[in-house]
DNA sequence: GGAGGCCGATACCGCGCAGGTATGGGTGCA
DNA sequence: TGCACCCATACCTGCGCGGTATCGGCCTCC
């Protein structure tokens, strides 16, 4: 008996867990089949096989397709997470025998948020002396963390509470409240202050839509919101109003005014990294963030 | 295109990570094998496989064995991690299968710590309304945290700064300061203080030895701790001391002196669960813990 | 009410690959 | 130098994954 008796058997590969996943966000076996590359009866059986072995019911069968169980939504919660974790597995391994050559490290954040932190973080790390190559990667917005789940990066600029940072160490580098931009001339410029509720109700002033994970938008009558400055331009132009963390008011120009916003919350943004991150790259990033 | 047209490819299964690991931990192709229930060229062969579809060397292979190269290091770790998951998924796959019946949750803390707590946490729980059933599991020490990470348990009782709460949503229960538990008679008891070196070195008192996770203990002079109350005996008897936290001191019978150690860490406990658990039992039992 | 369309499930088949046995090649040690 | 102990290679076999063809249920729409 060494240390390995109990052994609850972990029998689910992933090839059966990334079926499982496609039928669930399809909720259709045709299509998830399609999505990934084989045909349809394959895909019914290895499902029936995956329910048969954990002895649950993933899905019920109706004639419009597939719907989750109550196991099949915990499944693919924690099925997604375990996906994530062997993908990261993957890929940092493959970065470690690369970086055997040159070290470097891949930081993503939100484009065209947080400038200031980041020249600043950036700076501060490049003066050390044994800092490697930090690459630097703007994704979409609320991509970050998901980035960072799969290893495609090593650490990350994230904002709570918009960004989920569960499962990732933290440092927090700045808090701050956030203030509501809207064009110069507006009735409500000149206030000291406003609710969300009214920001979001102004007439006229539509608060521009957030890009879902899936880069569609919801449905809604403010413009989509696809470049800040461009959204900027909207604004001065009298067709939407935006709320922001008030660090934004640096970059911006004349034609907006400024009013804080006295109920959204606080946003704090934070550097995180995968636990237990071996990367010297990682420690000194977040050395650096830390003394900012 | 949907919203998968990325695909890095995640081509490891689980029964090569297993593979992977039983190899990494014995260092050894033949034993791994064995522990596997398998001959040793499949096992061989397979590692060559994933060697090869990383890109990376995973190994080198000497005449006494197989020694992890750094992607190897890499690996092990993330891949731990990432079997953990797909252990915990199944796991909570056939919990909530079987919770249809009936929901419960399962709870564990270290045997014979916490139980202040741990009664007063039942107790509050228990009298909430739509409370479900709590199974305790009481672990070896160190081990909790393990539980909550491959599903065997929802919650936790966790002490930092000893387990690991990485990767986990917490909630902080009570800080302590620890004490030293040495025999009545001996001449450090009437001592105002300590220091935690002081405490270690005590003449003719080794402290006692803790397991490791897989259940061996390290070499030293002290007793191997398995029962508190047995380790509480030797104390007594003049073989032993003991730095715990204060909170131990409720159990404390007679023949036994505290001197508080002024330089220990802290201990913390917490209430801790895997972040996005969905189970209303996990949410009543943190509930019921944030009021105590 | 029956025909057709759209589901997923089943039947059947072939091939690839995981896993077995036997053996080779390299290294350290008596 | 021979042996013991590693891991790798060669070769074979059987299972299971994935393919095509088809079935059975349900809804819709003439």
């Amino acid at each position: 008996m060494g240390a390995g008796q109990r052994r609850t058997l972990v029998v689910v590969e992933t090839r059966e867990l990334r079926y499982f996943v496609a039928v669930a966000e399809e909720s259709h076996v045709g299509r998830a089949a399609e999505r990934l590359g084989m045909a349809q009866p394959p895909l019914s059986r290895a499902i029936a096989a995956l329910e048969r072995r954990l002895g649950a019911a993933l899905f019920t069968r109706t004639p419009q397709g597939m719907v989750l169980t109550g196991p099949g939504e915990t499944l693919l919660r924690e099925g997604r997470v375990a996906l994530a974790a062997i993908e990261a597995a993957e890929r940092r391994t493959r970065r470690t025998a690369a970086s055997a050559t040159r070290a470097s490290v891949v930081l993503t954040a939100k484009a065209g948020a947080s400038s200031e932190i980041m020249a600043k973080l950036l700076d501060a790390y490049a003066a050390e002396p044994d800092a490697v190559d930090v690459e630097v990667v703007l994704s979409p917005p609320g991509h970050q963390a998901l980035m960072l789940r799969d290893g495609r990066a090593d650490v990350a600029i994230l904002h709570r509470p918009f960004d989920d940072t569960s499962g990732f160490d933290v440092d927090e580098l700045v808090v701050e409240d956030q203030v509501l931009i809207l064009p110069a001339g507006h009735p409500a410029s000149t206030r000291e202050s406003i609710t969300f509720d009214e920001a979001r109700t102004l007439p006229d002033l539509p608060l521009p839509r957030w890009p879902h994970l899936d880069g569609t938008y919801p449905d809604g009558p403010g413009p989509e919101l696809r470049d800040l400055t461009q959204v900027l331009q909207l604004v001065r132009l009298g067709r939407t109003a935006l709320v922001l963390p008030e660090s934004a008011r640096a970059n911006l120009r004349d034609g907006l005014a400024v009013v804080p916003v006295l109920d959204a919350p606080r946003v704090t943004t934070v550097i995180a990294w995968p636990p237990h991150s071996t990367s010297v790259g990682v420690a000194g990033l977040v050395r650096a963030a830390s003394r900012l």
